[in-house]
DNA sequence: GACAGGGGTGCAAGCGCTTGCATTAATTGG
DNA sequence: CCAATTAATGCAAGCGCTTGCACCCCTGTC
């Protein structure tokens, strides 16, 4: 139905082989040759079976990207710019939504393992076993997580938490709440741990509240426990959390910046639109992409480069911040 | 390297056609050898390489989506719905950004054809002309167009623009700018002609502004514009653009909704969180995900069932409209 | 008891491609 | 002018899998 190699061999008089060459191989052959091969490819609309290919040289051209919610909107960012650098590397890409559930994300890896040269795990859940072993099956490399062996590119959230809680405490809140992110989240416990160590040397309280949801509807849920907690200030796993809490705070009669100052992290599109305007952690989300991309095809030719690169966040100050109950 | 059906037969002391058959055509064999066969690779943690079998049935259990832009709102849910779907078909998915370019498109098409059962075009800005070439290529699907012959989910926007029109029209508006989208969008020319209509039977008069990017920057762009037309109210060729224009329209003195009142379309999630809240037309964006990755897949099956599915708009009314100088 | 029928399995070709090796022709140095 | 390179191509095996066909053995039938 398709045309082969072999369609093209007999329309340009060479042997398969030669066809092979002209185009996996363009040196072994003569100008002449090549030429008139590539010739006939054109006009017959040839185009090579890379899935055929792959079977010999063990390379598809193709790689995975596993994402918890693509709706999320942290992520399109962040698979816009991984296909793009893909492609560039002529590498076309998977992409897999494991709906933020451990099971899926170990069961999309091993069924995508065989027709990708290796997988790119966004922000996983999975534990770091399961991830050290799923990296003997193929090649990985992982967004906001470090485990070593693995390469991988985070994003400095702890940086951005200790910007963010001392903007904060600078702002005079005396109480604030942080509200986690999903259980399994590396960077969950990346943001508490800074958090709490920034929150201490500020002298102010921390309270921890969650696992929550992170999404919109996690932050509409939590804000009542934040009031009962007597925060007037709260960071929030991302910005869609952090949105959710704004208005579940507003629903429960206080308002932001006046009565409860919010932050939030990752600077999603969405956070400049909003009213009031969120102050977040701006994450470099498409740099990672890239980053990431890069590293995981980099990683097959030298697998003693694993080297984790650190991406800086930035603390962006808009409206959902204000004067604490300490500065009054 | 990897655990292959041979290993597999070894393992379990039958020859690799009865490994096969296990895997491909269960009945064929015996219960108890395909339970031993089963455990053997099971243990050795043996799974089918898709490639390989793709190499011979034809099947790769893969299908393409292609889009304009994965960082565009309006795509992340139909890309996460037609994921989801595929993956109860069992299948994977490529995703490809071709950033507005039809040339990319048709790049991209053709690239993937060879490892996909079915390319997904979602609002394509190719010709038809040239959608029918690469259909007898690949199997193909669309979402937001009509093409004889091709099967197509197409959102009935011809029907929200009617709505909208008639909304703003209602409202006392006289003057109504339609914001075009990009060249070559089907979904643009649609919102067009209704629109025309509509404004003619309500005795308004529509003044056409375009094309412009789908983006929030498009509206930006093109505020002054709108102004200029000495227009008091607009609709928008999405919500981004909407946005955008609300963003233009402040920036150049004028109120939304007192002076100008803004329609989009498609309702994103943004549009329910900025101020004022937008005014839109919803587009059930999962359902054509969903509906089109069934058609494309069905479509293998039956090549005569290339029905059009359509699907509802509805006009959901917030913030971003109010009552114009005609009802003064 | 011979034979048809069918269930279960093995055999081998082949999907579209790559690649080590053999073959041939052209080139070069001595 | 010949041996030794070197360049260009052909040959064939084989990547992991499916599948039409042949084969064997077991039932059941007349």
């Amino acid at each position: 139905m398709s045309v082969t190699i072999r369609d093209v061999a007999r329309a340009s008089g060479v042997h398969i082989s030669t066809v092979s060459r002209t185009f996996s191989a363009p040196h072994l052959v003569n100008a002449d040759t090549r030429s008139r091969v590539l010739a006939s490819a054109e006009q017959l609309g040839y185009r090579p079976n890379r899935a055929a290919r792959a079977l010999i040289t063990g390379r598809t051209f193709n790689i995975g990207l596993i994402v918890a919610d693509i709706a999320n909107p942290f992520f399109p960012p962040l698979i816009k710019a991984a296909e793009s650098q893909a492609r560039k590397h002529d590498h076309h890409i998977f992409v897999a939504d494991t709906n933020e559930d451990v099971a899926m994300e170990e069961e999309v890896v091993r069924a995508l393992a065989k027709q990708v040269d290796g997988v790119l795990l966004v922000s996983p859940r999975m534990s770091n076993t399961l991830i050290e072993q799923l990296s003997r099956e193929v090649p990985l490399a992982i967004v906001n997580r470090q485990i070593t062996g693995i390469p991988a590119v985070v994003m400095d959230v702890a940086q951005g938490a200790r910007l963010a809680v001392e903007h904060l405490a600078g702002l005079g809140h005396r109480t604030i709440a942080l509200l986690s992110g999903p259980r399994g989240s590396w960077t969950s416990r990346e943001i508490r741990r800074s958090a709490t160590a920034t929150a201490r040397s500020a002298r102010a309280r921390l309270v921890v509240l969650g696992p929550n949801q992170p999404t919109e509807f996690g932050g509409i849920t939590v804000a009542e426990e934040v009031l009962r907690a007597g925060a007037t200030a709260a960071l929030a796993y991302n910005d869609l959390m952090a949105i959710g809490l704004i208005e579940g705070l507003f629903a429960a009669g206080a308002r932001v910046p006046e009565d409860v100052s919010v932050v939030g992290i990752d600077d999603i599109m969405l956070s400049r639109l909003t009213r009031p305007k969120l102050t977040t952690v701006a994450t470099p989300t498409a740099a990672a992409g890239r980053a990431a991309v890069d590293m995981l095809l980099a990683h097959g030719d030298d697998r003693r480069n694993t080297a984790h690169v650190h991406l800086q966040t930035e603390l962006v100050i808009r409206d959902s911040t204000g004067p604490g109950p300490g500065s009054a």
